[in-house]
RNA sequence: GCCGGAGUGGCGGAAUGGAAGACGCAGCAGACUCAAAAUCUGCCGAGGGCAACCUCGUGGGGGUUCGACUCCCCCCUCCGGCACCA
């Protein structure tokens, strides 16, 4: 041992150490007291930065400190490998994907060596690599049996500078997820998971995920969208003109039946798909086709805005209200989305805001059908419209009714007549996962003129990517213009047939990796259904917020399919799930307070500090920087902090060194303990409560840390002089040894070389976890404050066992309180034993 | 607009309905030093007082309670999600 504290040696040391002995290595053969401890897989960007270290640092505390309750612990690490920025890379300079992409992998996986990170690395999976992607492949063609794989032609979201298509969840605000560039609408060919046949079940599941937080619940919900109404058939007016029209009518989805009577005109969305066919001919067809074309040119991000006015034109045609058999004017209009519903909208002005704004703009008829509840006034229909509960009226047989209980009369009666039932709607679209782009797992399908299209057969996966390609993007996928790649024979006939050149989405990778940990080097198939029905479902997952919705609405899918398929059997991946808040910076001076991210040049780089401070410092300052679910602002001079106090507890131990080793064999004992030596003691007990209920719940580590500190400080109010007695070196040892133990999950490589300079053998990891000692926390006399009308006006010391009636004998008595009640009437007091005193008084 | 979450010293933050501000950072004073750094000790919400102490204080306003940062009602601000969703 050395005086100052040598970091740097130490934790060259022990990672060496863990790493020779496997100390994460864990047998899947064995699954009791299992703890799956997953963190999300980095996408390999190059370097990590101090704020994407809170996700690893928590992770890591959180498997030590399960190991050291007794655990089976497993933490595997990978790497979602496939992805744009790669391939962008390989666009620029000419370099591979894979070479760029493994290069950093072995930069990253360096760097969370480097903070005493620790993983099952002989489980790594890397998602870009064809012993990974084959079976991503494999799945798709799982998921294409069973008819949840498709290939279907929709109007799909097209962002021109990435040059691909992208899945709804990818678009924000109308603008793409990964560039902000706004995305256009194509109509093209593309593949899509049928998620939306999960829809209900994923919402449903939601509500027994206690061990997720409820913000991404309720996040997920909103995304799925349920809403419940009905699906109304209007039959066209027929034309009279020898024409006829593709359908015969024109059907709504709408949630509010109980207005129907006050609908006054119908719209469909510019994109409708049979609108060219039913204006055709008519005199205000061109009138129409200039205002889609008009239409089509706005861009999603100003599409999506309700701050849009309000466009239309008329059709020239009309629909039949068959509620009521009226006639009402078909009309175009850029409100109506093509993408909700059947991309057509009864208008119910007087009762809807959107359709009251269209109305009032091109005078069209407001027509009330729902009466304000009793007294109330009622609501001036052209000022405004009226869209809350009350009254049905001029409704044929409904009217009088309260309109929530008309809507199921009103359904009852479409359904009847034929022309509507009821219908529930959801938000959530299905997943589109075709990618134009070159790096990522092609799909596995082969184009026959002859047999149509053909799934690659298993045997025959993976269907690798071809190394020799050109890169850049022309919006059609590298791959087909790698003739080598294209042509093949067809699977079933053999003649000439040419391969899909799409690839899939990056989140189809993540989808099902956590299962792939379970087995990561079996070469017979995906995933190994004994082991998963063993080891799953993970039992803590932790991640950043940002995939509240898009991976993990993915993964969720993914596994009920599975379950579905028979090769899982478990509804739900994630028990339990923690998103740790971002770590920000402000950029620059007087910058806002941001996410760090390398484009806003606002990034901490962890190597300076590593080599000033240590990781232990790092990691310390990282998970004491606040309450780990919430942001936090990265400030250098609190890893200052952290450093002085490691380096405060370093210096104690060095300074009892020989005490410390005397005392090896001494357990300490309260019943020979002074005043002094008592409350120390009664503190350590109070810090091993604290810290395992802090760790057990909600992981705050911060206040678990401040416990640490705050012992320490204990300890430095109990002086260890030259000639202090056995009881007191027991002490000291006793206190310093479990502040090791209790410091390890986050400060691993100091515990461990003090944890063996205080005579064990390592690992520390195979030490238990303190246990509280109940006696500990006796005391013989407590300290009460004496409250009169709720301020503190005096303190008592009264015996622990002290009674309620002598207890508030000793407060009135108390001439500090006697002050405060004189002349007064003692009205009630209430005695909290351990607690104060409360006299109520006047 | 709807749904979540948050608002406490100069700063990050702590408080099963029971002594607001633990712990850390920054700051101030002192010790050590030729000096500085490091380290150690003390102080550190605002106002008043020579002092013991007193008053005010957890976004604002009401309420429940012996007692409210904590529970209830109303409002303000900030953050996140959803949103022309029919």
């Amino acid at each position: 041992m050395n005086e100052t504290y040598p970091f740097a040696a130490i934790e060259a040391k022990w990672q060496a150490w863990w790493e020779e002995h496997g100390l994460f290595a864990t047998d899947t053969a064995e699954s009791a007291d299992k703890y799956y401890c997953l963190m999300m897989f980095p996408y390999p960007s190059g370097t990590l930065h101090v704020g994407h270290g809170r996700n690893y640092i928590l992770g890591d505390a959180v498997a030590r400190f399960m190991k050291m309750r007794g655990r089976r612990v497993l933490t595997p690490m990978g790497w979602d490998a496939f992805g744009l920025p790669a391939e962008n890379a390989a666009i620029r300079t000419g370099e591979h994907p894979r070479t760029h992409t493994l290069r950093n992998i072995a930069v990253m996986k360096r760097q969370l060596r480097a903070w005493g990170c620790m993983y099952d690395w002989d489980r790594e999976v890397t998602s870009c690599l064809p012993d990974y992607y084959r079976w991503t492949q494999w799945l798709f063609l799982q998921f294409y049996r069973r008819g949840l794989a498709y290939r279907g032609r929709a109007a799909v979201n097209w962002c021109p500078s990435c040059a691909t298509v992208l899945a709804n969840e990818q678009v924000v605000n109308g603008a793409c997820e990964r560039c902000d560039h706004a995305v256009e609408l194509r109509q093209l060919d593309q593949w899509f998971f049928r998620i939306t046949a999960y829809a209900q079940r994923l919402l449903d599941d939601l509500d027994r995920l206690d061990g997720w937080p409820e913000r991404v619940r309720t996040m997920q919900r909103n995304w799925i969208g349920r809403s419940e109404g009905a699906e109304i058939r209007f039959p066209l007016v027929p034309r009279t003109d020898g024409r006829t029209d593709p359908s015969p009518a024109v059907s709504c989805f709408t949630t509010r039946v109980d207005t129907i009577y006050g609908c006054t005109y119908m719209v469909l969305a510019p994109e409708y798909p049979e609108l060219d066919a039913l204006v055709e001919g008519l005199p205000e067809a061109a009138a129409v086709r200039a205002f889609v074309e008009k239409a089509g040119r706005i861009n999603a991000i100003d599409r999506a805005s309700d701050e849009l006015e309000k466009n239309g034109v008329f059709t020239g045609r009309h629909v039949v209200n068959p509620y009521n058999g009226e006639r009402i004017p078909l009309w175009v209009g850029d409100y109506v989305l093509m993408e909700y519903g059947s991309g057509a909208v009864m208008a119910v002005p007087a009762h809807d805001t959107r359709d009251w704004v269209f109305a009032r703009r091109y005078g069209l008829p407001i027509r009330r059908s729902i009466r304000n509840p009793e007294g109330e006034p009622e609501t001036d229909l052209a000022r405004e419209a009226f869209t809350g509960d009350g009254t049905v009226v001029d409704s044929g047989p409904f009217s009088g009714l309260p309109n929530r209980e008309a809507i199921p009369q009103m359904i009852a009666h479409a359904a009847a007549e034929g022309f509507g039932e009821a219908r529930v709607h959801f938000r959530l679209r299905d997943w589109l996962i075709s990618r134009q782009r070159y790096w990522g797992a092609p799909i596995p399908i082969v184009y026959c003129e002859a047999c149509g299209v053909v799934p690659v057969p298993e045997a025959d996966l993976p269907v690798e990517l071809p190394e020799d390609v050109a890169f850049a993007p022309t919006g059609e996928s590298p791959l087909a213009r790698a003739p080598s790649f294209v042509r093949t024979a067809c699977p079933r006939c053999g003649a000439p047939a040419r391969r899909e050149t799409d690839t899939m989405d990056t989140f189809v990778d993540s989808s099902w990796y956590f299962l792939r940990y379970l087995s990561a080097r079996d070469g017979e198939r995906a995933f190994d259904t004994a082991v998963c029905d063993r080891w799953m479902p993970v039992d803590q997952y932790i991640g950043g917020i940002e995939h509240a919705i898009l991976h993990l609405m993915y993964a969720r899918f993914f596994t009920k399919v599975l379950k579905d398929l028979d090769l899982l059997h478990v509804d739900e991946p994630f028990a339990h799930l923690f998103t740790q808040g971002m770590i920000c910076k402000r950029s620059e001076r007087d910058g806002p307070l941001a996410k760090m991210s390398k484009s806003k040049g606002n990034v901490v780089d962890p190597e300076p500090l590593l080599a000033a401070y240590g990781a232990d410092t790092v990691r310390l300052y990282t998970l004491f920087i606040g309450p780990p679910e919430r942001d936090a602002e990265w400030n250098d001079a609190g890893v200052e902090g952290a450093h002085r106090f490691l380096r405060r507890l370093w210096t104690r131990v060095w300074d009892r060194r020989e005490a410390l080793r005397e005392a090896a064999g001494l357990r300490p004992d309260p019943a020979a303990m002074d005043e002094a030596e008592r409350a120390l003691y009664r503190k350590l007990h109070l810090a091993i409560g604290k810290i395992t209920r802090d760790l057990e719940g909600a992981f705050h580590f911060n206040t678990a840390i401040a416990q640490i500190m705050e012992l320490m400080n204990a300890l430095d109010d109990v002086p260890l002089p030259a000639d202090a007695g056995p009881q007191r070196r027991a002490l000291h040892r006793a206190v310093i040894e479990t502040a090791v133990l209790l410091l390890s999950p986050f400060a691993p490589h100091i515990a461990e070389e003090l944890w063996q300079e205080l005579g064990h053998s390592p690992s520390v990891l195979n030490a238990a976890w303190p246990e509280v000692d109940p006696a500990a926390l006796e005391r013989d006399t407590v300290e009460l404050a004496v409250q009169v009308n709720g301020r503190v006006r005096g303190h008592i010391r009264v015996p622990a066992s002290a009674d309620r009636a002598a207890i508030e004998a000793a407060a009135l008595a108390d001439p500090q309180v006697a002050r405060w009640i004189e002349g007064q009437a003692v009205r009630k007091v209430v005695v909290v034993p351990g607690r104060l005193v409360n006299i109520a008084a006047g």
